[in-house]
DNA sequence: CAGGTC
DNA sequence: GCTGG
């Protein structure tokens, strides 16, 4: 692809975003009629899965998809193309995903549905898998916002410029093999460094084969994952849902760490026991709903921080009128859905604030 | 204290 | 055990 023209973008990244977003740029419409379903692209790019996606002013996303820039937005809960490859961007976004089917599958289960109810429309992205993965190795212990400010610091040091873009792409694993720790560490690896320079090793050298393994059934391929050094169960679970579209793998954070233990009514148990019981209970699709419960938690959060009482009170059971409202006439225009609580013990629909939670822990 | 790993 | 939002 014309990644090799010079780049028109200074090192500095202030690049005429403006231009980027001008006319010259053919603005193409991606209909739910002729490729799939609606998006709620905030939602799917603030969820934690992918990291180097820049929101503008005006509400579009800006992003690479490989060496490509890429601009998109959302109208009418359609994604809206304003630059980049119509059919790979459409895969990306994974607009075939059976939406509907996904929900209908979804657990009839307070959290679920309450995280249902807030995040309709994310969808689960098809991310190059090498990005994907070394994307996860850097993420252990990390902030989302710090995961997004490492692989950016990345790119700078590593990636190539791409033109039309602000930002470089992710450097290929043949360039990173090459790297230093002390380099990677001034990217704010910390010790994930060592990690994402092994791993690039064993993929240049040709030990794994990141695209040949993508035929391996699920359980082999995330032993084969977690060859990769940096690459234990909960980032391999990360890249089987994320880069190999395993829609059915659960990565237990300490998020979904305790929204199971909630599910289980404080009954512990070990990893393994976790992982067995988020099959059974979150189903088919259990990445998905992890996902939708994921993200709702954080941004309940969030919104605990500013109104305490508007999040962390609200009985389960309070929700029951707006889930009906919602499987009555499939809109989704309830960006304002109340969250759920996070308790570990729930005695009847008591609301129990987030720090007696965080004390019965 | 944070989307864990060895 | 690294490190920053």
């Amino acid at each position: 692809m014309p990644s090799h023209c010079p780049a028109r973008v200074q090192k500095n990244g202030r690049v005429r975003l403006s231009e980027a977003s001008s006319p010259k740029f053919e603005t193409k419409r991606v209909t739910a009629t002729n490729l799939g379903g609606p998006i709620d692209l905030d939602k799917t790019l603030l969820s934690g899965q992918v990291f180097h996606w820049t929101r503008r002013a005006d509400g579009s996303w800006s992003g690479l998809l490989g060496n490509e820039a890429v601009v998109v937005s959302e109208k009418n809960e359609n994604l809206v193309l304003h630059q980049g490859p119509d059919d790979r961007v459409v895969r990306h976004f994974a607009l075939d995903h059976p939406l509907e089917e996904i929900y209908a599958a979804f657990p009839e289960e307070p959290m679920s549905q309450s995280a249902l109810a807030a995040c309709r429309g994310m969808r689960i992205l098809r991310q190059p898998r090498w990005e994907c993965t070394a994307a996860f190795i850097t993420s252990s212990m990390k902030q989302v916002a710090h995961i997004r400010s490492m692989s950016l610091a990345i790119r700078s040091r590593f990636g190539e410029a791409v033109d039309g873009s602000d930002i470089n792409a992710y450097p290929p694993f043949e360039v990173l093999a090459k790297a230093t720790v002390p380099a990677l560490r001034e990217c704010g690896l910390g010790y994930r460094a060592e990690n994402l320079l092994k791993t690039a090793r064993l993929l240049a050298d040709g030990t794994i084969d990141l695209e040949a393994i993508a035929k391996q059934p699920t359980a082999r391929l995330r032993q084969t994952l977690q060859m990769l050094p940096g690459v234990g169960v909960k980032v391999a679970n990360c890249i089987l849902l994320f880069a190999y579209e395993r829609l059915d793998a659960v990565p237990i954070d300490t998020w979904i760490h305790r929204i199971l233990l909630a599910m289980r009514k404080g009954r512990k148990g070990t990893p393994a026991q976790l992982a067995a019981y988020a099959h059974r209970r979150l189903g088919p699709y259990a990445g998905y709903v992890q996902q939708y419960l994921f993200h709702h938690a954080r941004m309940a959060k969030r919104g605990a921080a500013l109104n305490p009482a508007s999040v962390f009170s609200v009985p389960f059971d309070s929700h029951a009128p707006a889930r009906l409202a919602l499987r009555a006439n499939l809109r989704w225009s309830i960006s304002k859905a109340p969250a759920f609580s996070i308790v570990v013990k729930t005695a009847g629909c008591g609301a129990t604030s987030p720090r007696e939670a965080r004390h019965q822990k």
